[in-house]
DNA sequence: GATCTTCCATAGTGATCGATACGAAATCTG
DNA sequence: CAGATTTCGTATCGATCACTATGGAAGATC
């Protein structure tokens, strides 16, 4: 709802804002926000600082730009398996399993952005600490809303409740990105997954509907 | 190995040291290292930019002795817990919900300083992120070197390896420090830190040595 | 008490921060 | 082509960054 090519008249741009936009989103996601200064921006996006500010307004607009892209790029495999056709205890697979893959791809910095763009911030930043901290809410009740059906479903294991269970597996993931950024691989962080996930043993309840597990059944698919 | 009042003259310090450097450790806490800025330190610590120079050479020095008190002082249940002369399940149990408790404690910022501390810099301080990082690493080789007296004594849970479950558990513990940094509270931590023991049956092994916990077996004391 | 050493307070260092003023250049509209 | 509009490149802006030069003050040593 933006770059719909208006066009009324006036010197064209010389650069591709999306590619540039990209390249801002790699440096802020490997040193985070405050610490990426407009010069390393500049050098990294081969723009001049007019330019930069023409495009994007600021650096906090660049930067929630930047957001929006990543989660929009890089992490389509949350909502992905968060709205696949499986059982609960698959989607919440699929999706620690993706994050393995997401935290550690090649060429990419380690860990999620939504985690490295800033934890700790100075008082002017705060604004982009909250930003940041809304995006993993939203990842948690992403995670709550989906365990809210397998729990109608009788899915969940014991002695949990669906908001305590979506924190575990929020905490999870956060820890995951941490350990990429600490230099963990993709397998590590596929069985740290794994192990996540043997809190929930893969036989559920007494009704042993074991098979076929891509039919129908207590699904969701929002 | 420091402190230890030399005295070989001249005017004496007008503050005190120790306090000094807890007022810098707090907001070292709050902000991270490279968004709290001396005109911040100088307020918080009530000195002017000298005394801080004279006292603790420069900013990286003031962070390493706030990271070393801030070990000693504020996350030493890590340490007690891994050597208490318990069970290791029941170790690592302390150690989750020691966490809880010390990643919430009012008064002080959310969360653990070894996180948020730093997690992306800037290239000028790549120092300060892999001192950091190191703090991190020996928490997770600290649980590894516990868990591995529990492998031999067979109380791991079926299906891990030493170094794959401390790297989970590691894991949970970062996720827990981001946790509290949004906001969760001591019972949601320490209810994700029991969900997190739930990959971890209590009743481990064919010899079911469960009585008298506090008693002698298959224990550990470094 | 003379001297040495260390710390104090004031004021300010060069460098870098995010963000702009300005006028020329390029394209669209009429 | 004339006018309007937008972006261009160059050269900065004031504010803040971490840090320090300087000279006097306070206590220890001889």
């Amino acid at each position: 709802m933006e770059d719909l090519e208006k066009s009324r008249g006036g010197r064209p741009r010389a650069f591709d804002p999306e590619a540039a936009l990209d390249a801002a989103m790699l440096l802020f996601w490997e040193h985070g926000y405050e610490a990426t200064s407009l010069a390393m921006l500049r050098e990294a996006m081969g723009l001049t600082p007019p330019q930069i500010y023409n495009a994007f307004t600021d650096k906090e607009t660049l930067f929630r730009r930047a957001l929006a892209r990543y989660h929009d790029r890089e992490i389509s495999f949350a909502l992905d398996a968060l709205g696949a056709p499986v059982r609960t205890r698959e989607a919440i697979r699929l999706l620690l399993l993706g994050a393995a893959q997401a935290y550690t791809r090649p060429g990419k910095p380690g860990g999620c952005l939504f985690i490295s763009g800033a934890l700790a911030t100075s008082p002017q930043a705060q604004g982009v600490a909250d930003a940041l901290k809304a995006y993993r809410k939203a990842t948690e009740a992403g995670i709550a809303a989906r365990l809210a059906k397998g729990f109608a479903a009788g899915e969940l294991p014991a002695g949990v409740t669906v908001e305590g269970f979506a924190k575990y597996l929020a905490g999870v993931m956060n820890g995951m990105s941490i350990q990429a950024r600490d230099g963990a691989s993709t397998e590590e962080l596929e069985a740290l997954a794994e192990t996540a996930l043997a809190v929930w043993p893969s036989e559920m309840q007494g009704s042993a509907i074991l098979k076929d597990e891509a039919d129908a059944g207590p699904f969701c698919r929002d």
